[in-house]
DNA sequence: GGGATTTAATAGTCCGACAATAAGGTCGGC
DNA sequence: GCCGACCTTATTGTCGGACTATTAAATCCC
């Protein structure tokens, strides 16, 4: 019997895209020596994690190239001036998502993009520290556009009464603050992964941090072009009532002009900027 | 510059679920005190990824729910006779996937399920390490339903010379081996990996461990059955043409009649078993 | 020149100690 | 008698150093 754990209220999934509180130098250019990865008091985040953090920021971020050798553990966990175990488990951490591969007397290698676990919700919070390739993100607009009708479908299908009421809440914050506020944007997230809960496939709710993030820069994108052209809100509302009148088809269409509406902005920009 | 780092040829893509050679006793009944954990001469896998594999089994198996809190390090490494180090670098392991979390004083616990990256390949490994939910099974076909067809629509467009080579080889290696083979199945994950690869879309690319053990499934469940009932193959030739003609329509429906046959047999079983 | 052998560099493991944290109990105040 | 501040203590987190295992690369022998 699962003891009381909820750490995780409903709908508190995709949100862990955090931006730690630990200043990420660029480690590239010279005499980075006593860059503070150490934070010396009162930090909050571990330490092996922020190795980890900062390891993981600059391999996604090309800083060290796939097929690229690693400081050795010793050279880098003195430089850092941290135990070689908690470099270690740091190193650990990485390889467990595909960035990385450790062969004794060979070192640590930076692997090819294609084994990296890129919708893992750590793995995509380093993709998007600093500016993320805006390849990458049209293909999470892709997949958004695979993923979010066919789900929208089954979730009207399959939706109960906890379900509906998880949405509605999450489209009245919507209402409430605008999109342009954090709690607006984080309501928005509630939504998409509260249709990707109701299809009770755990299969698709673990995309709901990858695709939350796609949904997170659809608003950042729309900022940046300072064209915030329509008004989502009526959008969201539909897939809301397709889904509440059980309506597979209509809960797809609805979703499919929503996210539609946001490759395009996507794909726009991409070809602007 | 990358370094010539091609350990990963085109199409190796989904066939990271293999079987690890370290016997995994089953944890759950009384004295599993001297289990071989520690593989004394001569063994492959490093000790701390032993450890991961056997705590990572155990949890997604069920053998710890949700909530539970597991022994603490001391406890733990003590009776796998292990250090604390090698312990704890497999619990970084689990941590990095969302299986568990580590908190001090309070222990490690496992984490509730839609915090569980269950599309990692490890984790998709250790699931299937026994005999799996078939509830999970069909949601991964689920996603099996959604995302190829889409994918191979994609592929229809963007296929360069390579990817027809790499989807040619595969059918060809298909039909030489039946799917009976492991060759043969192989042949087919690489089939499906490719049809993704050729999207050039990397959040769909990354999916293709996680389909490419459903694929698996879809012979094993067909065997299982004793039911072979129609050849596959010629359904896999008709998507390959329709990519290789570039017609994104007829690629899309051609795969959701591959997929969706298989996703018949597994909802008949499921319902039947 | 090619295969067997040695070397050395590097990751992997172990141990034992101490630090930091916070859960849960305890005590005191109101 | 209830609630908040305080303390205890169990547990993870970090450290340093030593030793082992593995294997890439140099070296040597035939």
């Amino acid at each position: 019997m699962p003891p009381a754990d909820d750490t995780s209220a409903a709908g508190g999934d995709g949100d862990d895209l955090d931006a730690p509180e630990i200043a990420i130098e660029d480690p590239g250019s010279a005499a980075a020596v006593d860059d503070p990865v150490r934070p010396p008091r009162g930090t909050g985040r571990r330490l092996h994690g922020a190795i980890a953090h900062k390891l993981g920021v600059a391999i996604v971020s090309g800083h060290y190239a796939p097929g690229d050798r690693l400081p050795g553990e010793v050279a880098y966990s003195g430089e850092l001036d941290v135990s070689r175990g908690a470099y270690r488990e740091a190193v650990q951490v990485l390889t467990a998502k595909g960035l990385v591969e450790s062969r004794t007397k060979a070192g640590t290698r930076v692997l090819p993009r294609n084994r990296w676990n890129l919708l893992d919700p750590e793995v995509l919070a380093w993709a998007f520290t600093g500016d993320p390739d805006i390849g990458f993100i049209r293909g999470l607009f892709e997949l958004r556009a695979i993923v979010e009708p066919a789900a929208a479908a089954l979730a009207a299908e399959r939706r109960d009464r906890a379900d509906l009421k998880i949405l509605k809440d999450a489209l009245a914050a919507m209402t409430r603050h605008s999109l342009a506020t954090e709690a607006g944007r984080t309501a928005d997230r509630d939504f998409h992964s509260g249709i990707l809960a109701a299809t009770k496939n755990d299969a698709l709710i673990v995309l709901s941090s990858s695709i939350g993030a796609a949904v997170n820069w659809t608003t950042v994108f729309k900022q940046r072009a300072r064209a915030l052209p329509r008004n989502p809100i009526p959008d969201h509302r539909r897939v809301y009532e397709a889904i509440a009148a059980g309506d597979a088809a209509a809960a797809s269409m609805a979703m499919r002009v929503l996210v539609e509406l946001a490759l395009e902005d996507i794909s726009r920009m991409a070809g602007e900027g």
